[in-house]
DNA sequence: AAGCCGGGGGG
DNA sequence: CCCCCAGGCTT
């Protein structure tokens, strides 16, 4: 980069005067870009923005956080996805108010401490709430980068964000650090998307990428694993105007959410054997409710809804109206179906 | 370095 | 329907 003041002044500029209203851009409070920040990960600003504001609203401080109960921040979490983030976000509140008087630390090492808070989220945190020049390399600042300098290495690498930082380090240096960060994510997001609208990039003089007319095909990602898939017949089960649902395990895939009962079966007798093993009584009026298929990052659930009723349960039934507790995308979409 | 971990949007 | 998108932790 031959002037990085004058990349600085206009990026910043192009900032001023396009950035998006988003609530948690009214200050630099630190606990708001931290959750802001957490809830972006893997996650669009569109999906978070109505999430952010009821998180907030529910627990207006690090402290009402911390002293949630477990189950009520995975609820306020619930339909967002990787809940694990739910966890570290709550852990990390209580190590703010255990070990640092509920204070959010300052330091770009305590950050990383933090549970769930990386490399990405650290320098976010750490440029936006206290104005410090560390460089964030999100998705969007990774397509940025990778045009700015015509970079055909694989973004995804970690290699390849070590040397996007050094290549960026002159550009911070030349900024307000806070500004930086962010204005470099809004333009990937606005502008620098995956289809570029080159024409109206503040920074179309000072890119590799739009000089050479390589635009279009960069960046570069390596390619996505196939997804295993699975198949499982669910039983909604009704007793009276209740209905029966269990706990998921403590870890691995939607650790501690609620779901119907389910069995992995490509067969339905083979499901109804597991599941007499489960209740007791006779069930009966099965009524099919089609299926519904669910992708995750690295697998695809195929669920075979059937109704059914029963007389007796080991498990607990609910109310699913006035149910407290999280329940996965997946088994919202069966709600629904029971509703059509 | 590779695998695990959800959900949404666009064509 | 299929294709694309995107951080952190664990191993």
């Amino acid at each position: 980069m031959k002037n990085p003041k004058k990349f600085a002044n206009e990026l910043s500029a192009w900032y001023q005067q396009h950035k998006r209203d988003l609530p948690f851009r009214t200050t630099h409070e630190p606990y708001h870009i931290f959750l802001s920040e957490m809830m972006a990960q893997q996650t669009q600003m569109d999906t978070l923005i109505p999430y952010f504001n009821r998180f907030i609203k529910t627990f207006p401080t690090i402290e009402a956080l911390a002293n949630a109960p477990t189950q009520q921040v995975l609820k306020a979490w619930e339909g967002l996805g990787y809940y694990r983030r739910a966890k570290y976000v709550h852990e990390s509140a209580q190590a703010i108010m255990n070990h640092h008087d509920g204070n959010f630390p300052t330091d770009l090492q305590a950050l990383l401490a933090l549970k769930g808070v990386g490399d990405y989220t650290a320098a976010a945190i750490h440029s936006i709430a206290f104005n410090k020049p560390s460089i964030a390399i999100d998705g969007n600042v990774a397509r940025v980068t990778a045009r700015l300098f015509a970079m055909h290495d694989d973004i995804l690498k970690t290699t390849t964000k070590k040397k996007m930082k050094t290549y960026l380090e002159p550009l911070m240096k030349a900024s307000e650090p806070r500004i930086f960060t962010q204005a470099m994510m809004e333009l990937g997001a606005l502008v620098c998307q995956k289809e570029p609208r080159c024409a109206s990039c503040p920074l179309k003089t000072h890119c590799t990428a739009y000089q050479t007319n390589q635009q279009h095909r960069l960046p570069n990602r390596s390619s996505l694993k196939a997804k295993q898939e699975e198949t499982y017949f669910v039983f909604v089960i009704r007793i009276g105007d209740q209905v029966v649902l269990r706990q998921r395990p403590s870890e691995g895939l939607l650790a501690n959410m609620y779901e119907f009962i389910q069995y992995r079966s490509t067969n339905l007798n083979d499901g109804l054997i597991q599941l007499a093993n489960d209740i007791e009584g006779p069930i009966k009026d099965l009524k099919s409710l089609g299926t519904i298929k669910h992708v995750f990052t690295h697998k695809i659930w195929h669920l075979k809804v059937i109704l059914v009723d029963a007389t007796s349960t080991p498990h607990k039934t609910y109310h699913l109206k006035t149910f407290p507790y999280a329940m996965s995308k997946a088994h919202r979409k069966i709600i629904d179906l029971m509703h059509e």
